[in-house]
DNA sequence: ATGCATGAGGC
DNA sequence: CCTCATGCATA
């Protein structure tokens, strides 16, 4: 509690150490599958029980459903931004393509993901002529098929995810003429892309790359420099469908360099870790933790004033508080939901069903 | 592998 | 203030 409690920036005084010790490439983890879900990873999975997947997520969330409405609610599609990072030095040229990836300018609204299992039927809201080419199920992988190297895919997974995947070919409402021949470049859907990332795993961790170096290389090769987090989440399915997609293709090129490549000298600069003054991370108790959740259960989007005061409960900073939900709503919206295969039990938190969840 | 954080866009 | 993409720092 007190360890963040006004505890402002890390002062970057005259003597500002630069750690460079971030070239530290450690986990080189090989095997998958360590622990799952160490804290109380809750899920409102309902007591409707009945899928044998068990996975049912989100559906109290009204509004945040992306598979359908966040998608086609953005007015145009965000093309990627090349100046993020912010490195003041221009000591280093960091010649970028102005844009890489942009690929698929709009028209992309897969929806494919998790369709709430209320259905949504949401596109076609603005008569744009949606036609996607992509099968339900099995694609197409035409990805890497580089001689007999590569092994054959583990596809007889039994953890499936989204249960309901709702079919392209399924829009009948405007000549629906399912033609197949995308590969990489229109939006896969999310089965392609579960498949992918696991076949990207696989193939990285046999050519002795780390999460870290893939991220790098993906910098030097393509100007789009990544973290080991976010090479992470890919593998892991824990980014969003549009962000999947996004990556998928600088992934796959990547995956196409690497293999073909026999021992060629990866050898990938890096950029300079520029120090930037970020707040020291909160740890949050996990009696903490528990209030949070039980309250997220009741009310994700709690207004202002409402943080303002569990914030006081809690004797943490407001913004703590709501950058927590905001992380938890994000969380929320992830492709792999919390527990798609094992689905422990849930504890049958009684939500109220009134959608009011002021008190104040 | 993940929790908390930053920041750009958008209402 | 929110969402969304992304990552530092940490368990």
């Amino acid at each position: 509690m007190a360890t963040a409690a006004s505890n402002p920036y890390s002062i970057l005084s005259s003597s500002s150490l630069v750690h460079a010790d971030s070239g530290v490439m450690q986990q080189g983890s090989p095997f998958r599958n360590p622990q799952k879900l160490l804290q109380s990873d809750y899920l409102q999975g309902v007591p409707s029980n009945g899928h044998p997947l068990g996975h049912h997520w989100v559906t109290s969330l009204s509004d945040g459903n992306p598979w359908s409405t966040s998608l086609s609610t953005s007015p145009l599609d965000q093309d990627i931004k090349p100046g993020r990072e912010d490195l003041q030095l221009g000591a280093i040229i960091h010649h970028r393509s102005p844009h890489v990836t942009h690929h698929s300018p709009h028209t992309n609204h897969p929806n494919a993901w998790g369709a709430s299992p209320g259905h949504n039927s949401s596109l076609t809201s603005s008569g744009q002529p949606i036609n996607v080419y992509s099968q339900p199920g099995f694609t197409v992988s035409g990805m890497l098929d580089h001689g007999g190297l590569t092994p054959p895919p583990p596809s007889g997974t039994t953890q499936s995810l989204h249960p309901v995947l709702r079919d392209a070919t399924d829009h009948g409402d405007l000549g629906s003429h399912h033609c197949q021949d995308h590969s990489d470049e229109e939006t896969p859907t999310s089965d392609e892309l579960e498949q992918f990332a696991k076949q990207f795993k696989q193939r990285r961790i046999k050519l002795g790359f780390t999460q870290a170096d893939v991220g790098l290389a993906l910098g030097t090769l393509y100007g789009n420099v990544f973290s080991q987090t976010t090479i992470c989440r890919f593998e892991a399915l824990q980014l969003s469908f549009k962000n999947m997609c996004k990556l998928k293709p600088l992934l796959n090129k990547w995956l196409e360099e690497a293999d073909s490549s026999t021992g060629s000298p990866t050898s990938i600069d890096k950029i300079a870790a520029q120090g930037r003054k970020r707040k020291k991370r909160t740890s949050i108790e996990v009696s903490v933790k528990g209030v949070l959740e039980t309250h997220f259960l009741k009310c994700p989007k709690p207004a202002a004033q409402e943080i303002s005061s569990l914030a006081d409960s809690l004797q943490l900073e407001k913004e703590v508080v709501r950058v927590w939900f905001c992380n938890r709503r994000q969380k929320e919206k992830r492709m792999t939901p919390p527990g798609d295969t094992q689905q422990h039990e849930v504890y049958s938190h009684s939500v109220k069903t009134d959608t009011s969840c002021n008190e104040l």
